[in-house]
RNA sequence: GCCGAUGUAGCUCAGUCGGUAGAGCAACUGAUUCGUAAUCAGUAGGUCAGCGGUUCAAAUCCGCUCAUCGGCUCCA
């Protein structure tokens, strides 16, 4: 056999003899230390085992175990082991599927009893065993016929069932074995079970066989995996810090809301300072639209059902909507805002001139989520969104659904997110033509394309009237969460039969884009509280500024100077308590209140204040209005 | 809705083998008048989530319901 060239992602060219293993020539070439955070590679693009020999002409490139597909081989290595640990352990487990994750990894099992917190401990005991017995993953290839009894004789039902409904011009398939356990794997693995250096299994929860509530609920093992130790430390802290900021958590440390049991599920029960925050964001929002040319809209929260009828909402959204009866009549409580909108768009006869009209509602909605998925503020059943349905011709599409694009990048800089943007198309369960779905998926896509919006697509994820761009926007710890959403929608002008003249004298039909900026406030706020962990910003503080009196003989000034504060339009406490000064600058921390102002003979003498940020600095003193002008421009700064 | 776990004072949590409930912090009262993350002392606070069962006796064992948490499915 003669030699194979082998061209590097650095550019280099060698000959090695004919089969040698990708390790081997790694090995050859950088030396065996160089390799060691080798765990995979990508030949002529494939990625594949450094176990494959290497039978022709290739460019190499080697996948770090850093890199974030290598951590994604490392991670399904380790769930491969894991379902080995388990069925070593337990009778009567059926494997399923073990893919790598985000953060991770999980592996499905089928078993008749429940995996316990102490199961974990010895799961992952076996895993270390498994570990560091070092045993290679070896892969075999099979035709699928021998690759299903394979399966079958090993009892095991989901794999057959996995091979069975692979696509028909499948003709093989690949099994990787280490230390006697075998599974359907399409690779690439580790080269052996020793180079997993750090992992630890998190929880348990249920799963459905193949996401589909209508299949087994199957038991489902999640854990992650690192390079190293150190990182998989720091992965954990920041599972703590996570913890440490969750909004449930700090709602009741910062006295901004409560959900009750007597009140019922989902439903949010703001106080003062949690009202008062939602205000400020409402009120910078209301101010922000009204810039780019929404009118402010409000609608009933019932609508007659029959309205929910003619809209599509009762065959389509009706389980998630609530009713009520009023006068033998049957009201459906609103879900979404866009009724009433229709309804103001017919109240007249529009012209073309008219065109673009926008509706910006602060529209509370009621849908019933199912008891499983409600989430502090996250997911409520009672919440409202920043809506508006903008009514226009269809040449108006583009510029339209740029702006709200505009929009949506400004408001996400405001609050200091960066976001993500998907692309979700028609669903199974939808209403309107093909060719509206095309052009209303069509128009979403070129304005992306037209503001250098990169996006995934997400298929079928769309809304059942019109396709939709979604912005999920990550929050300081890296989390995503779905806000801002565009949709476009042919279908409600129709069945609302909404029309325009156009300048050709005639009726034309316009078309509405649905869309949310920072989505559901409930929610909003929840990551707003997180991203912060609670430190809000000066502008959205609901406490800007804490007055802090020494003794009792500074009372009289002090409560001088709040009334000034107060007036000048600062959102202001005092705490006048006979308490130390340590004592309440500690409460004024741990409520995360930007400044502190203490009020001791220094400042009642001259007339000042002493400013103490949250971070601890103390700005000495200063008159009460250069206070104020501090705390205004950079509330004007969006600090 | 489904799988699993959990539910004890406002919060965080103890409570052994079934024998009628405890700590720290918070709260309240008093003393202290104090300069940048906790002054001291005292007082009060509980239908042990709810309902039912077993038992001489239930926070503890069993059943049901509700809620919460972690996921799945769904979603702003």
């Amino acid at each position: 056999m003669k030699d194979i060239t082998v061209k590097f992602s650095d550019g280099s060219v060698e000959s090695y003899p004919y089969g040698k293993t990708v390790m081997e020539i790694i090995a050859s070439r950088f030396g065996s230390d160089a390799a060691a955070p080798v765990i995979a590679a990508r030949i002529n693009g494939k990625m594949v085992d450094l176990s494959s020999p290497l039978e022709e002409d290739v460019t190499i490139e080697l996948v770090d175990i850093n890199s974030a597909e290598g951590l994604g081989i490392l991670r399904h290595s380790i769930s491969h082991i894991m379902a080995q640990a388990v069925q070593d352990i337990f009778e009567d487990v059926h494997v399923t599927i073990g893919p790598s994750i985000e953060d991770g990894f999980y592996y499905d099992f089928e078993y008749s009893d429940t995996f316990t917190p102490e199961d974990l401990e010895r799961i992952e005991a076996r895993m270390r065993e498994i570990i560091s017995e070092d045993h290679p993953f070896v892969r075999t290839e099979m035709s699928r016929k021998e690759a299903v009894s394979f399966f079958e004789s090993r009892g095991e039902p989901y794999k057959v069932e996995l091979i069975n409904d692979l696509p028909g011009d499948v003709s093989d398939v690949s099994l990787y074995s280490q230390g006697g356990f075998v599974d359907l794997c399409r690779g690439p693995h580790i080269p052996s079970t020793g180079v997993v250096r750090a992992f630890k299994l998190l929880n348990v929860a249920g799963a459905y066989w193949r996401g589909d509530e209508s299949n087994k609920m199957l038991q489902r093992i999640y854990g992650t995996g690192f390079a190293t130790q150190e990182e998989l430390e720091d992965y954990i802290r920041v599972i703590e810090e996570a913890k440490k900021r969750d909004h449930r958590r700090l709602g009741r440390e910062l006295d901004l809301f409560q959900m009750n049991d007597e009140a019922g599920p989902g439903l949010v029960i703001f106080h003062p300072k949690g009202a008062l925050l939602r205000t400020i964001i409402e009120d910078w929002e209301k101010k922000e639209h009204l810039k780019r040319g929404y009118d402010i809209v409000m609608g009933p929260q019932i609508l007659k059902v029959d309205l929910w009828k003619k809209s599509g909402h009762f065959d389509h959204y009706r389980e998630n909507m609530y009713f009520t009866e009023v006068d033998e009549q049957l009201y459906g409580i609103k879900p979404m805002n866009c009724l009433s909108h229709m309804l103001i768009y017919k109240s007249k006869i529009r012209s073309y001139r008219d065109l673009p009209l926008r509706y910006f509602e602060l529209g509370t909605v009621h849908r019933h989520e199912k008891t499983g998925v409600l989430h502090g503020l996250m997911r409520a059943r009672q919440f409202t969104q920043d809506d508006a349905h903008i009514l226009c011709a269809p040449d108006q599409l583009n510029t339209e659904i740029r702006s709200i694009a505009d929009l949506v990048d400004y408001s996400m800089g405001v609050f200091g997110f960066s976001y993500e943007v998907e692309l979700s198309t028609r669903p199974q369960d939808s209403i309107g033509s093909d060719e509206d779905w095309e052009l209303a998926t069509g128009a979403l896509k070129q304005a992306l394309e037209d503001n250098n919006i990169a996006y995934d697509t997400n298929p079928g994820d769309g809304a059942f009237y019109g396709p939709k761009i979604d912005f999920k926007l990550k929050d300081a710890l890296g989390r995503k969460w779905q806000c801002a959403t565009i949709q476009c929608d042919f279908a409600l002008p129709e069945r609302f039969d909404l029309s325009y003249i156009g300048p050709d004298g005639e009726k034309h039909r316009p078309v509405m884009l649905h869309r949310v900026i920072l989505g559901a406030i409930e929610r909003f706020m929840g990551v707003l509280i997180e991203h912060y962990a609670g430190a809000f910003p000066v502008w959205l503080s609901p406490v800007q500024a804490s007055v802090f009196t020494v003794t009792d003989k500074h009372i009289p000034y002090g409560e001088t100077v709040y009334n000034q504060l107060i007036n000048a339009g600062v959102r202001c406490e005092k705490d006048f308590r006979n308490e130390k000064l340590g004592y309440k600058i500690r409460e004024g921390q741990m409520q995360k209140i930007p400044y502190m102002l203490v009020i001791g003979d220094r400042e009642m003498e001259s007339g000042t204040v002493s400013p103490r940020q949250r971070d601890g600095k103390n700005l000495g003193s200063m008159g009460i209005r250069e206070f104020v002008s501090i705390l205004n421009e950079r509330c004007e700064r969006y600090e």
